[in-house]
DNA sequence: CTGCAGATGTATCAGCTCGATACATCAGTC
DNA sequence: GACTGATGTATCGAGCTGATACATCTGCAG
């Protein structure tokens, strides 16, 4: 029970790695670019959990292809190890409040092409149930509030509810095809194949 | 020196007690409802805002309207002093980095109503540079990315560059909005009368 | 009238994250 | 050959979150 750490960065970063391996610099522009507009890690929280990530054993520093000439060791590159690949794989499976909130459903979504059908679904539909749950409290709030608001607040909590309406909307698609995609594949299982499979 | 408040629940505290005073219960309410889908304060953060505030003589507890009998003392409610005033007209006149980024505009956005018609401009144009160095970031990164990515990433990249864009197009928008007012004030300050003056 | 469940209300803490900073190394370049 | 900017590892103080504890008030079922 050494490393405690906080379940997004460990997908993240185990996810990563498991593509290729990596050293921390580039490791943290890959994250950042992978998840462009919703989130960005830094250092503080990156360098903490690769140490952690090493005493856990789910992670090694990776050996120089030996031909290097000692005394340079400037840059650590990191791999997984097997442990830290079924890590990995407990990781993707799961799907819960962790895997739909704001600041890990991006990670999750990131790597749906490693996590099975069934779990990318209820992913979906529970990032789509926390966005109306919250849009729920937002407007009975609105109906309890008495006095009324100003233009600009209400501009806001206009542009607020429309933003979600649509993410909604984009998960309601996803969501669509993935159950498409699902009907596919079990009536091609019976023996029906149709066309071309992927 | 002896607060070392976060700036942003400064502003929301100091601007909230200023419409009325509140005690802390209701005040993380009204900042919830207030900030709907864009934030949510706790506790842990509120009191030692509010504490901090006290010893900085921006705020007091409110006496009781003395006709209640004594010994009782659950609710604490809080309201402006003076000072507190003041320093709030500061923080809504500044416009700086700590009014656009993600986290604060919000919190600006919602107290326009008391800014400048000025300073509400330089927020709004703000925000939308950085919005718009933001998408120049992800776009030239994802040039740069040699491999190509699975079709879940580019669809993550895509879903939010699409939203990063259309909240540039709001924030145009209101701009424009903006700009028309101050034109027809200017063009009123000339003696104009251009029908009814707000 | 009693008790008890749920909303109201104040408060704190461990753990985690951010932003800043420090300090090396490396590639190009004039 | 030394300056500049990108690459790279690492840490720290300050602040926030989520959980938790605990007290009070209100409604209402038995």
């Amino acid at each position: 029970m050494t490393g405690s750490r906080s379940g997004v960065l460990e997908l993240a970063v185990l996810g990563s790695l498991h593509e290729n391996p990596l050293h921390g610099y580039e490791l943290r522009k890959r994250l950042n670019t992978l998840l462009g507009m919703f989130r960005a890690f830094s250092y503080g929280s990156l360098y903490p959990c690769l140490k952690g990530l090493l005493t856990d054993g789910l992670i090694v520093e990776e050996e120089p292809p030996d031909d290097v000439v000692l005394g340079r060791r400037s840059k650590i590159v990191y791999k997984l190890t097997a442990e830290g690949k079924e890590r990995l794989q407990e990781l993707l499976t799961q799907a819960g409040p962790s895997s739909w909130e704001d600041e890990s459903f991006g990670i999750h979504f990131a790597f749906f092409r490693h996590t099975e059908a069934e779990v990318r679904l209820r992913i979906l539909e529970g990032r789509r149930s926390r966005l109306e749950e919250r849009m729920e409290n937002v407007r009975t709030a609105l109906a309890r509030t008495r006095e009324r608001l100003d233009s600009y607040t209400l501009e806001l909590q206009r542009h607020g509810l429309e933003s979600v309406e649509r993410e909604v909307r984009w998960l309601n698609e996803l969501i669509n095809t993935e159950r498409a995609q699902a009907a596919d594949k079990s009536q091609s299982e019976r023996g029906e194949r149709p066309d071309s499979g992927e």
